[in-house]
DNA sequence: CATGATCTTTGTCCTAGACAAATTTGAATC
DNA sequence: GATTCAAATTTGTCTAGGACAAAGATCATG
């Protein structure tokens, strides 16, 4: 069986490389270098494919472009050797969820939800959001990054984790609790996960969630926001957000926002607090959101 | 103020018209037209944008671009028209919905939540996904194309949606049933809500479902069916799914899999029967899935 | 009415050049 | 040694216009 070529097209889709950059990058670097159909166009090979994909990993990690993309294999595989090492940490607690991690790569949806379900019910909601789901998605993304997961297990882990959170946040009846807070990610973020564990940290609290779900446009967010008078906007970043589009857009909708509306930003891809404009708060730890919520509530005692 | 105006890269993620597909129809069409910033680049004005989204929308309903994208504004607002009076189809069913559309346009996602959760628990969960939660879709959808609904609200309705289907499926304890079924859609379709309301048919029924979520790359689907040892693999299509796209993975899936193994394609976008392999079967109502999987248990009787 | 051949429409890909934003480097200062 | 600022480099995204195959429409034939 010949092996599987790859258009510039699916690359793209598959890897999130831009078909300007890898052509690009292919003048540049001499890598890619996909064979050609009969008719000039490009067809990355399978292999290929996968070393963009790792390529793309190492740059969310920080890496550019220039050190890497034309890279010997062996420098390649020391960096992942080296940031794996780094990131693992060797800690107590992430033995403690090598089990689950087993299971996602067994495939074993079944044992995996029950054994999650049952870890929810012993920790309850929001202990068991920032203990175990946050430190969870770290090592799932990690064993990804060492090749020990296919793209399949991870799809499954992180849908089992948001059947479970979704389903947990929706027993909280609503009873139009305060602060009122809108959800959302920016038009470039398709990971809805940390906007659902920073929604299980509220929701318990009493506070008012509504999340839009990602992708959703600096207008409609500012639009929404101020016909459903809300208190605060939530916004989550994950690792792989260009600190540029965040700063750009950060600040726009800030400058949208009445100024009492309080802004939330979280997640691995925001940016330092001193590169955004006065009146956005940011979170590192997911722990955080509720210190904020906290002090929002001592800071308007009426509600 | 200046109305505000967007780069090429922003057209694209908010229209989902590729730049060169934008830029080709500037040279044939004469539109869109947009202005120039000093250094030459393309900018939109929001109007050329909103009406950007309206002829994807409906060529989305079968137009052609040669027919409409250069076509003068009276044209495209009876095209408009003359849709929306075609599908809302004057029936019943689409009156009764109506206080639900109105409700989802008020950005009261307080009582419709409410309003939904009643209907579930009148209805059960297969009841509700096929007669309110399917034409509701519709509805929402319609009154977007109408106008009457912002960007938010949608979101918004999707989201409610999901978190109540979403939390009705995790309560039913999975106990390994059969047949085991894999859901997930293709790498470029992003809509998950199809898939979430087939495992809320199936899963009351007692099957074992997991899904992926959506964009699955197919050789992961592949993969994974095989490691998992499904009986069934189903994939989900929205209308705005090109069919060539849709053929083109069928088949490749289908000559992946294992023959025993069925192949179920249901939504808006599948292409008609008669273009696709053997060995797919396809749905167009959300209820015919019921009718499948009954099917596979009377030709498999062992289990 | 169905089938097949021909013409038209349409999206995506190509090359190669340009440039601004982001980052690194190097020098000068505290 | 740490900061700050300017200069040099790296890097992603844009432009133009040409090309072509796949999808769709049209028309002749069985």
């Amino acid at each position: 069986m010949t092996e599987t070529l790859y258009p510039i097209a699916a690359v793209e889709r598959d890897t999130g490389i831009g078909k300007d950059t890898l052509r690009v990058w292919e003048r540049r670097y001499e890598f890619p270098v996909p064979v050609r159909d009969e008719n000039g166009e490009r067809l990355y090979p399978a292999d290929q494919v996968a070393r963009l994909r790792l390529i793309r990993r190492l740059m969310d990690l920080g890496y550019r472009p220039g050190k890497i993309v034309g890279a010997p294999d062996e420098v390649l595989a020391e960096l992942i050797d080296r940031e794996s090492a780094r990131e693992a940490g060797g800690d107590a607690r992430a033995a403690a969820l090598q089990p689950l991690v087993d299971m996602v790569a067994a495939h074993d949806c079944d044992q995996l939800r029950r054994e999650l379900q049952q870890r929810l019910l012993r920790e309850g909601l929001q202990r068991f959001v920032s203990e175990t789901v946050a430190p969870l998605n770290h090592q799932v993304g990690l064993a990804w990054f060492k090749g020990s997961l296919g793209v399949s297990e991870e799809h499954m882990y992180t849908e089992q984790v948001q059947n479970l959170v979704r389903g947990a946040v929706g027993q909280h009846a609503s009873h139009l609790g305060s602060p009122r807070i809108l959800l959302t990610t920016f038009p470039d973020e398709p990971h809805g996960l940390g906007l659902l564990m920073v929604e299980a940290m509220l929701v318990p609290e009493g506070a008012y969630c509504v999340s839009l779900g990602t992708r959703t446009p600096i207008d409609a967010i500012a639009t929404a926001t101020n016909e459903g008078r809300y208190d605060i906007v939530a916004l989550s970043f994950s690792s792989a957000f260009p600190a540029r589009l965040a700063i750009e857009g950060l600040s726009a909708l800030r400058s949208r926002l009445p100024e009492h509306v309080e802004l939330w930003a979280g997640g691995a891809g925001v940016p330092s607090a001193r590169k955004l404009p006065s009146g956005v708060l940011t979170f590192k730890v997911i722990g955080e959101t509720l210190d904020a919520l906290l002090s929002w509530r001592a800071a308007h005692p009426s509600h």
